[in-house]
DNA sequence: GCCAACGTTGGC
DNA sequence: GCCAACGTTGGC
């Protein structure tokens, strides 16, 4: 089992929205970067659990911890023509983009802040990869000492 | 295969 | 809204 973080922007997808979708369950799509998609497909398994990270609001920061609900598998709106993600380089037959599937397992206390994640990256949060320079990738890695490092700052 | 131009992300 | 940092594109 593994754990990651996945960044939405709250306004618009929140952890109150996935809470408040039916069985908790939503779609994980729309992720149109190459290394991203290479995570998805090689690393990340049915039942890794992953905080919920806001970003681009006024607040960044872990909102809550979902639990990865499926294997990644081809995300359908890249053939939707009408659709924002549809790739005109992607087929059916060898689909670019994929998604999966996230359920709601619990919102935090309270919003752990990015500055209050920023207090530590000299320290127990020193490999972190959202604190890294110049990141920008929508899913990272989070090793299991940081992991429980963050939930005890809860 | 290089690299400049351009687009996107995301904190501030 | 600004801008640093990065990824992608496309001409050569």
């Amino acid at each position: 089992m593994r754990y990651w973080l996945l960044k939405s922007e709250p306004d618009v997808f929140s952890i109150d929205d996935l809470a408040a979708a039916p069985k908790q369950t939503t779609h994980w799509d729309g992720i149109l970067n190459y290394q991203v998609r290479n995570t998805m497909r090689d690393d990340m398994k049915s039942g890794d659990q992953a905080f919920f990270y806001y970003s681009s609001c006024a607040e960044p920061g872990i909102a809550g911890i979902v639990t990865i609900n499926s294997a990644a598998y081809p995300d359908s709106t890249q053939f939707d023509r009408k659709h924002d993600h549809y790739d005109a380089g992607s087929s059916r037959d060898n689909p670019r983009w994929l998604m999966f599937d996230v359920k709601y397992q619990r919102k935090l206390k309270r919003i752990i802040t990015l500055e209050e994640l920023r207090r530590h990256e000299k320290k127990e949060l020193k490999e972190m990869l959202l604190l890294k320079r110049g990141n920008r990738l929508s899913i990272t890695s989070v090793e299991p000492s940081e992991w429980r490092f963050i939930i005890g700052l809860e």
